[in-house]
Formats: structure tokens, C-alpha cells, sequence
DNA sequence: ATGGCAATGTTTCATTGA
């Protein structure tokens, strides 16, 4: 099974890179964020042309999350359904029935590039009852440390933190993707000096996303590669990118059912470069089939 | 301290992002 997360910076701007990304990496799973669009003008026909479901909680202008699986999905949940009258678009989640059982590159079974195809058939029986539980986040960005939006943006992560403790079964597979806007680590950061103290590496943040974690889930990324920076965001401007003045703020966070089956993370900087790129580049993440596909079901 | 780049709607500039 491959997850991949990727802020897209609008969806409609990005339709075509993202399509192609598809179509050349087939993961099994893919959460966007930044779609910037109502879910009536999300691509979702395009996306089912490559065999790809999707659930979307989308908003005009701002914000905007996805999930998209081979495979079908159930049990959507847009938001947190904490009661709180939030209009903004970030958090979105389902239940992906047997992502990775079948339909892996080479396979054949996904179909030849560019033929439409039909969402493909759930694999292994308890796989398909089981499923994976995936969640597209986008946290807020928060501005300036200090200022409303950055109170908003601590808020918000208390909000994920009471949603996974209270509606989320983290002894399952369980998926936590998307773009957090906080680097962890000195390691995360170009220039960690520089960056202390500043929004997305505040301590307020650094510890918004310790608590995240602390739900107890693994930073899989990191745990993977415990050296290399894996940024996943560089500035449009400064010529940041060839640079490789980057942050680590995309994370894939799972549940430690799911840690044990992971083989392989990376982020795919070829994503970044080009004509229009998001700001931000897919990370990606690979696991192992689980021990009844392996045995055949 | 500032701006630099990009997308969107409020469109010939303002807002937001990170």
C-alpha cells in the first residue's frame, strides 16, 4: 500500500500536475489540501477516470481537503463534528476498503495509462472488513505567532487532539495525513536559528504537534529517515526551492499497527519543479501487505 | 525590517499563504 499527502495550492490551478502524478505514481491513497474549491467544482469525474474514489470537504477560495483511494470509500466524516459552527474546510475523513491488496505498478491490474477504469474490486475478505481509516487534515497556518489566526491555529490542534482521542480508533490501521504547518524539529528547518520563534516553528506549535503525535501515533517520516531533512515546503520566492531552503511541515502520522507494516517514506521533490508547482511537494510513504493479503486472503 | 511568488476574488489591487 502507498500513501502520499500533498498540499496542492488549489486544485483547479493544479488539476493537470496532479492527474499526471496519479497516472505516473499510482498511489493507493492520496490526501489533498489547499483544494480551494467547493466540492461541486472539485475534478472528482477526472480522478474516477484513473480509477480513483474521492471524498471531499471543499470551500470557496480557502482551504479545501481530499481523500482519493482505489478502491471504495466509506463512512465520510467532513469535519469534526465537535459542534462548533467552524466554516472552514479542513478536515476530512474515510475508510479506504482494502487499499494496496491488488492493483500495485506492474500488476496490470490498474490498467493501461490513460484507460479509464472502474473503481477496482475490494481484495482480501478481512482486508475489506477491516479497511484503513485515512484523515486529510490541513492545519491552519497562523499567520504570525501571537496574532488571532495563531490562536485560532492552537485551538484548532486541540480540536484534532479531542477528535482522535474521542472518535478515533487508533488500535486499527489508522492514516493521519496532510500539510500540520509546524516543523518539529531543528532538523526540519533550513535554518532552525533563524526560524525560532517564528510561525510554523514556534515552541507553542512544536508542542500543539508533540500532542498530536502523543494520541499515540508515529511521525513515520521521520521514524524512517532519522537524518535526512525530508522538507516538503519551500517558498515560492528566494529561489528557495533550488536552494533547498525548505521546511519539514507535511506529515504522515499513523497508528502503530500501521507503523509495523511501513517499509519505505520519501518526498517527491520532481513534483516541485516545473512550470506552476504547489509550494509544497508529495511525501510519500510505503507499507508492507499485510499478513492475511500475503497469505491470499 | 522588508520583499521576494502564486492563487483567488474583493480584479488593475487586497488578502492569504508559509
Amino acid at each position: 500500500m502507498k500513501v502520499a499527502t500533498w498540499n496542492v495550492n488549489s486544485i483547479r490551478a493544479r488539476r493537470e500536475r496532479v492527474l499526471a502524478w496519479l497516472a505516473a505514481n499510482e498511489p493507493d491513497v492520496l490526501c489533498l489540501q489547499e483544494l480551494k474549491t467547493e466540492e461541486a467544482d472539485f475534478p472528482g469525474e477526472e480522478f474516477r477516470a484513473l480509477g480513483y474514489e474521492a471524498a471531499v470537504c471543499g470551500q470557496r477560495t480557502y482551504n479545501g481537503v481530499a481523500i482519493l483511494a482505489r478502491g471504495a470509500l466509506r463512512d465520510v466524516e467532513r469535519g469534526f463534528g465537535d459542534g462548533t459552527d467552524d466554516p472552514q474546510a479542513r478536515f476530512v475523513a474515510a475508510t479506504v476498503m482494502a487499499a494496496g491488496t491488488a492493483g500495485a505498478p506492474g500488476t496490470g491490474v490498474a490498467g493501461a495509462p490513460g484507460e479509464a477504469r472502474a473503481p477496482r474490486a475490494v481484495g482480501a475478505p478481512g482486508e475489506a472488513a477491516r479497511g484503513v481509516r485515512v484523515m486529510s487534515a490541513y492545519v491552519p497556518n497562523g499567520e504570525a505567532v501571537g496574532s488571532e489566526k495563531f490562536a485560532y491555529k492552537l485551538a484548532w490542534c486541540e480540536r484534532l487532539v479531542a477528535h482522535l482521542r474521542a472518535r478515533v480508533d487508533l488500535r486499527g490501521e489508522t492514516v493521519l495525513a496532510g500539510d500540520f504547518n509546524v516543523a518539529p524539529a531543528p532538523i526540519d528547518v533550513h535554518d532552525p536559528a533563524a526560524w525560532e520563534g517564528h510561525v510554523l516553528y514556534s515552541e507553542a506549535e512544536r508542542a500543539a504537534f508533540a500532542a498530536i503525535v502523543g494520541v499515540g501515533l508515529v511521525d513515520i517520516v521521520r521514524r524512517l529517515n532519522p537524518t535526512a531533512p525530508m522538507f516538503s515546503w519551500w517558498d515560492y520566492r528566494m529561489l528557495a526551492f533550488p536552494k533547498n531552503r525548505g521546511l519539514r511541515i507535511d506529515h504522515v502520522l499513523v497508528s502503530p499497527a500501521l507503523a509495523a507494516r511501513a517499509q519505505s517514506a520519501y518526498v517527491d521533490r520532481a513534483a516541485r519543479k516545473g512550470k506552476l508547482p504547489s509550494d509544497h511537494a508529495p511525501v510519500v510513504v510505503e507499507f508492507a501487505e499485510s499478513a492475511a493479503v500475503r497469505a491470499g486472503g
